[in-house]
DNA sequence: TTATCATATGAACAGATGCTCATATGATCA
DNA sequence: TGATCATATGAGCATCTGTTCATATGATAA
């Protein structure tokens, strides 16, 4: 799987044990992608935006549904919209004058259900 | 699986158009789980935060491994785990003057995995 | 074109967040 | 017991976030 391949030693500290965990370099995570991760979660990980991804997961709506569900006004939910489009949770299509927001695949379904399992606990 | 079951009408608004999304009642997200669940991925929200869960990912690490890994200062790195740990994200073991953290469970390798996919699509 | 509906955007501000620094705790060893 | 190692905790502060308010845009209908 690994082949000859330089490995990343994770504990460089001062303590005096011996446990250390490598591991192989083109495992690493670089740091963008890292930085992109965190995005992801910490979008998620706000209880208006987290209920907008829920709502949407039974089927697409438009924003002022949104508002009302959310009990927020539809500005509020329109800026929240725009960084769930910017990190791709979120699609919309136009019918007419209106927006309709889906889920965009189902990574994000992914993601709640396994955090609903893991609250549920 | 759901017989006589109120349902919970999830478009309420001012919009002139017919498409109705409606929740089975003992489907409905009740205010408490929806806030854990924010919880669990605003924790998971912050770059350092997520690169300790992937590094932990990788096997059990002391706290001044992580802050070498990090390079961060350890009681930056102990603030953090505090909350890992009180979202059942993290858990350790005392071997001697040592805590040796790990991840909870594989609920949480679930999470970094489908983020990780969703970053790379 | 003008008016209106649905949504988007920018500025601004209260509240939340994550770090550092200083200090406390708890285990181990002399 | 006292000293030291590994970690935890609290206060304080600069930065980030999410909302509201005001305004702009883009599609539709009169």
């Amino acid at each position: 799987m690994q082949e000859t391949n330089d490995m990343i030693d994770l504990c460089d500290c001062r303590c005096i044990h011996a446990k250390r965990i490598t591991v192989a370099a083109n495992d690493a995570l670089p740091e963008e992608e890292n930085q992109r991760m965190a995005q992801l979660f910490k979008a998620m990980g706000d209880g208006n935006r987290l209920k907008i991804l829920w709502a949407l997961d039974h089927g697409e709506m438009c924003v002022c549904d949104l508002a009302a569900f959310l009990q927020v006004s539809e500005s509020a939910v329109s800026h929240q919209l725009r960084m769930l489009r910017q990190l791709q949770l979120v699609r919309n299509r136009r019918e007419g004058p209106i927006l309709y927001y889906r889920l965009a695949d189902q990574h994000v379904r992914t993601l709640i259900q396994t955090a609903l399992e893991h609250t549920r606990e």
